[in-house]
RNA sequence: GCGCUCAUAGCUCAACGGAUAGAGCACUUGACUACGGAUCAAGAGGUUGCAGGUUCGAAUCCUGCUGAGCGCACCA
C-alpha cells in the first residue's frame, strides 16, 4: 500500500499534466489548513500563464479524488486543500496493522552503500569527538539496511604512520604483557601520553622511535607483531565502547589505514598514467578542482611525500577507489566532521577526474558540527582535555539510574539497571540526532534526561505507557481487524500522524537529516498523549475500543521502530 | 587572502520557495475518585544578525556587510 502523499500525488500529477500539458510535480505535503495541500498551481503560472485559482479548479475537476477525500477545496491564491475521509484513514491503518514494516515497503532498487564512520585512532582514547560520527553513522546503517540496501560498514581506524614508532618503542619499554594489560583495561590515554612524553623529552627514545617507523613500514616481522598487539588491544577496547553505546560496529568492520597499504603504489601509478600526477616541492601531488592555499597557489592532495612515504592523501584515494571498484558501491557516505569538508571534496574531485567516481555512483560528505559545553565552546574537561567517551556514557547512565530510582522505586534492581542503560544512552544519542547535524549543539545532561520536551526519555515513556495499557487490560494487540473507526478529532490527528511515517522515512534516507525523524517521533508521541487524554481506550466498547487499541498498538510500534532506527532502545516498562 | 559552516522567542531547537514563522524548557493560568499526572489544555513571548535584490510569495534563493566557529602542503 502506497502512502497517502504518494497516492494523492499520483492522482494530482496526472490531472495537473492533463491541464498543463507538461510534467508537473504536484507538491503534496501536510497542511495546517487541511490534511494535505497541493501547491503546484502557483508555480505553474510562470510556465504556462493563466490564473492559478482557475488552474487549480481545472485540476480538481479532472482528478479522481472522491474515493480518498471527503473534501477538496481551493483556497487562497490557488492552494488545493485535501481532506482525507475517515473511512480511508481507517482502512489504511488496518492495512498497516498486520505488517511488520508498518506499511513501509523496501526500496525497489537496492544499492550497495558504504558508510565510513566512527574512525578512532588506535592506541588513543575514544573521546567526544568520535561520538557524533559513531551515532550518526550507526543511524544511517540502521535506516538504510532497513530500507533494503546492502550496507557496508567501514570503520577507518587510524593505525598506521609515524606515531606508531614511538608507541611500539614504549610498548617494548614497559613489556608486552603490561602494555596489553594497560590497553585492554582502556587506559589508552595513559599509554599514549607516556610514549609522547618520552618522545618529547628523550633524544635517544626519539631516535629509536624514528628507526622503528622505518622498520614498521619496511615490513619487519617483529615490529609488525608488536604493532599488531597495539592495534588488536585497541580494537578490543573500541568494541567494548561500541557495546556500551549499542552501535552495530564489530570486528569485521575495521578497515584501517593499513588495509590499503598494498594499494597505495598502484593508486600512485594509476594517477600518473592518467596524467593527473605532478611533482611539487619534492612531493607527488594531484591538484583537483581549483582549490587554493593561503598563498593563492593551487592546493594539492599529496599522494607521495617528499621522503617517499605515503600519507593520508594516498590512503583516502585508495579507499575511495576500493569502494567503487571492488565493493561496487554506488553511494559512498563519509560521516566526518565539517572541518574535513574541503579535503573530502578534493578526494571526490580527484576520484571523478580519475574516472573512478561516475554516475550513478556518488560520494556524500555527511558532515556534522561539534559538541559544545555549557560555555559554548568545544566540550572539554575542567583540565582542558577532551572528555573520554566512556566517562561521558557512564555519567549519563548513572544520572538516568538516579532519575528512574526516584520516579519508579518499585522497579527491581536488574530492571532498573537495564532501563537506566536504555534511557541514559538513548538520551545521549537522541540529543545528538534530534538537532540538525550541521550545527554545533550544547551537551546538557539535565536537558537530555528530562522526561519533558523533545527527549529520548519522553518518547520511551510514551511507549512504555502504551505497553502498560495492554498489560493492565491483560490483552494482546489484535492485528487482524478489518478497519478502524476514526471519528474523534484526536483519533483523526493520530491517524494522519501514523500514516506519515513512510514518507518521512524515505526523505530521511535521502538527506540523512535524522533530526527530522526525531521530530516526527516527538510529534507522534505528543499527538498520542493528547489522544489518550481525550479518548478513553479501555473504557470504550466494541469497535471503538478495538480501534483505539489498534491506534495504541500502531503508535507503540511506530515509536519503537523509529527509535530503533535511531539506535535507541525502548523498554517495555520504566 | 581564499574557502566552508552557522546566526530564528529569555534559553535549547524546528520550519521540501508557500497561507497567521512553530515546539520544548522557563514563566502565567486551568484540569486529578488517575486506562502510569513521568500528563494534558490554554496564555504570554518574534523587525528570522544588517542592507539590498529575484519572485505572485523569502527565515529559506542571489549579492554585499557584521558577528561566531573552522579549514587551507608532506598530521588525519
Amino acid at each position: 500500500m502506497a502512502n497517502l502523499e504518494e497516492l494523492l500525488g499520483q492522482r494530482l500529477k496526472s490531472a495537473f499534466e492533463a491541464v498543463a500539458g507538461t510534467s508537473v510535480d504536484p507538491l503534496v505535503r501536510r497542511s495546517q489548513h487541511a490534511h494535505f495541500q497541493s501547491d503546484a498551481a502557483l508555480p505553474l503560472v510562470r510556465k504556462i500563464g493563466g490564473n492559478p485559482r482557475e488552474i487549480a479548479a481545472q485540476v480538481v475537476a479532472k482528478a479522481k479524488l472522491d474515493d480518498l477525500c471527503s473534501s477538496v477545496e481551493i483556497s487562497g491564491p490557488g492552494f488545493i486543500n485535501l481532506t482525507i475521509s475517515d473511512d480511508v484513514l481507517g482502512q489504511l491503518l488496518a492495512d498497516t496493522l498486520d505488517d511488520d514494516r508498518l506499511g513501509v515497503s523496501q526500496v525497489e532498487a537496492p544499492e550497495t552503500i558504504t558508510i565510513d564512520y566512527s574512525a578512532p585512532n588506535a592506541a588513543k582514547e575514544m573521546h567526544v569527538g568520535h561520538l557524533r560520527s559513531t551515532i550518526i553513522g550507526d543511524a544511517a546503517v540502521r535506516l538504510l539496511e532497513w530500507q533494503g540496501h546492502t550496507v557496508i560498514r567501514q570503520n577507518h581506524i587510524g593505525e598506521w604512520g609515524t606515531p606508531f614508532g614511538m608507541l611500539v618503542e614504549h610498548l617494548l619499554d614497559i613489556g608486552e604483557s603490561e602494555a596489553a594489560h594497560e590497553l585492554s583495561v582502556g587506559d589508552l590515554n595513559g599509554f599514549y601520553r607516556a610514549a609522547r612524553t618520552k618522545f618529547d623529552a628523550d633524544e635517544t627514545f626519539k631516535d629509536r622511535a624514528r628507526k622503528r617507523v622505518v622498520l614498521l613500514q619496511s615490513g619487519d616481522e617483529t615490529t609488525l607483531r608488536l604493532w599488531r598487539t597495539l592495534v588488536d588491544e585497541s580494537k578490543k577496547y573500541f568494541l567494548t565502547v561500541y557495546s556500551t553505546l549499542g552501535v552495530r560496529l564489530n570486528e569485521d568492520d575495521f578497515f584501517g589505514e593499513s588495509y590499503y597499504n598494498d594499494q597505495l603504489q598502484s593508486v600512485l601509478d594509476e594517477l600518473d598514467e592518467l596524467g593527473l600526477l605532478r611533482d611539487s616541492e619534492g612531493a607527488k601531488c594531484v591538484f583537483p578542482g581549483d582549490y587554493l592555499n593561503r598563498n593563492g597557489d593551487p592546493l594539492p592532495i599529496i599522494v607521495q611525500k617528499g621522503d617517499g612515504g605515503f600519507g593520508y592523501g594516498a590512503t583516502d584515494l585508495a579507499t575511495i577507489r576500493h569502494r567503487l571498484r571492488n565493493l561496487h558501491a554506488t553511494r559512498l557516505l563519509y560521516v566526518v566532521g565539517l572541518p574535513q569538508h574541503q579535503h573530502l571534496e578534493m578526494v571526490y574531485e580527484t576520484a571523478r577526474e580519475a574516472g573512478w567516481l561516475a554516475p550513478p555512483a556518488r560520494a556524500e560528505h555527511i558532515g556534522h558540527g561539534s559538541i559544545l559545553g555549557s560555555d559554548g565552546k568545544m566540550l572539554r574537561t575542567r583540565a582542558g582535555i577532551s572528555v573520554k567517551l566512556v566517562d561521558l556514557l557512564e555519567e549519563a547512565i548513572i544520572r538516568a539510574s538516579a532519575v528512574i530510582a526516584e520516579k519508579n522505586p518499585e522497579l527491581d534492581e536488574e530492571t532498573r539497571a537495564a532501563v537506566a542503560r536504555a534511557v541514559g544512552i538513548g538520551a545521549v544519542k537522541y540529543s545528538d540526532l534530534s538537532t540538525d547535524r550541521l550545527k554545533d549543539y550544547v551537551f546538557d545532561y539535565d536537558r537530555m534526561l528530562s522526561f519533558e520536551g523533545n527527549t529520548a526519555p519522553y518518547l520511551q515513556y510514551a511507549r512504555a505507557r502504551i505497553c502498560s495499557i495492554f498489560r493492565r487490560a491483560g490483552i494482546a494487540p489484535d492485528r487482524t481487524i478489518d478497519t478502524l473507526v476514526i471519528a474523534e478529532p484526536a483519533e483523526r490527528a493520530l491517524a494522519l500522524e501514523l500514516l506519515g511515517f513512510g514518507t518521512l522515512i524515505s526523505e530521511v534516507a535521502e538527506n540523512l537529516e535524522f533530526h527530522r525523524l526525531a521530530h516526527y517521533l516527538y510529534g507522534l508521541a505528543s499527538t498520542f498523549t493528547s489522544f489518550y487524554e481525550k479518548c478513553h481506550v479501555l473504557r470504550a466498547e466494541g469497535d471503538i475500543r478495538q480501534s483505539r487499541l489498534a491506534l495504541c498498538d500502531l503508535t507503540a510500534r511506530t515509536l519503537a521502530l523509529g527509535l530503533e532506527l535511531l539506535g535507541i532502545d525502548a523498554p517495555n516498562q520504566m
